[in-house]
DNA sequence: TATCTGTTCTATAAGTAATAGAGCAGATAG
DNA sequence: CTATCTGCTCTATTACTTATAGAACAGATA
């Protein structure tokens, strides 16, 4: 898995490398059971310190997205797939999400395409899991 | 304008009132001319330090979204029916929106239901705001 | 045995968050 | 003029976070 971070960004290089594990998860680059490197090889290829891996995986591991263990490593524990989410989740995400849209809406764009935005970003996730949710067959 | 903020919240206070702010603006609570309270009455009424306010006005001036000046006290300076953004801002905006959409759908939350949520959230903004972009005509 | 894994400890330097108090410039009300 | 409001700026302190670093342990694996 290439994960590529912005050393020059003021997100914290933790925060990011658990923001792009997320999202290569929802995207269906990564499913259950997918392995992740380990957090000592990471930090080598991202050229940081294993002990901030290490807090991007606990991370994940807190959100119930990562199972870690001693011999099989870091393993994604679930994907678009894996049920509904754990109790309290979806009132803090909403939360976020409300101030988030509001803060296009403050700055002048128009709920249609704020609308827009988010259905072309779910898209972009959809082409990927497009073979996990073939349950009910729902294409893009 | 009545504003509440949860100190036990891992969301820094500063952080919170912007949000509530940013918030309001989206709902047509506030709108462009909307007077602020003064960042020593917020932060009497808050129970915290004025800094604390100060930090939350000024990180809106940077935004744009505010106008600070010494007669007039702090001032909405734009509202959802302000015109497009300023250049930079929809693409750091997407990409954040990007993250905290991949968290819903990576915990399980189907992607209907994550654009329903959308959709509701910015209907909840829309039922103030619908008197603001009807417009050509104002009302004061 | 040697090496990989996650995990846990201490430690340090730099930055952030929130507090606090003092003061200045300008506008406004008495 | 005086008093008081406003945003704004400065120093300072305390506590927490971020990112670094090194060392070591337990268990699995080659």
């Amino acid at each position: 898995m290439i994960l590529s971070i912005d050393l020059s960004s003021d997100v914290p290089i933790y925060q990011q490398i658990r923001d792009r594990i997320v999202e290569a998860i929802a995207s269906g680059e990564l499913v259950e059971g997918s392995p992740l490197p380990s957090t000592r090889q990471l930090a080598a290829d991202l050229g940081v310190n294993f002990h901030t891996v290490n807090k991007s995986y606990d991370l994940l591991r807190q959100e119930g997205l990562v199972r870690l263990n001693r011999k099989s490593g870091a393993v994604v524990q679930r994907d678009a797939g894996s049920g509904p989410p754990e109790a309290g989740f979806t009132d803090e995400w909403a939360a976020r999400l409300r101030t988030l849209l509001a803060e296009a809406v403050a700055h002048g764009v128009d709920g249609s395409s704020v609308l827009a935005a988010c259905g072309s970003t779910l898209a972009s996730f959809a082409v990927r899991t497009a073979d996990l949710t073939t349950d009910q067959g729902e294409p893009a």
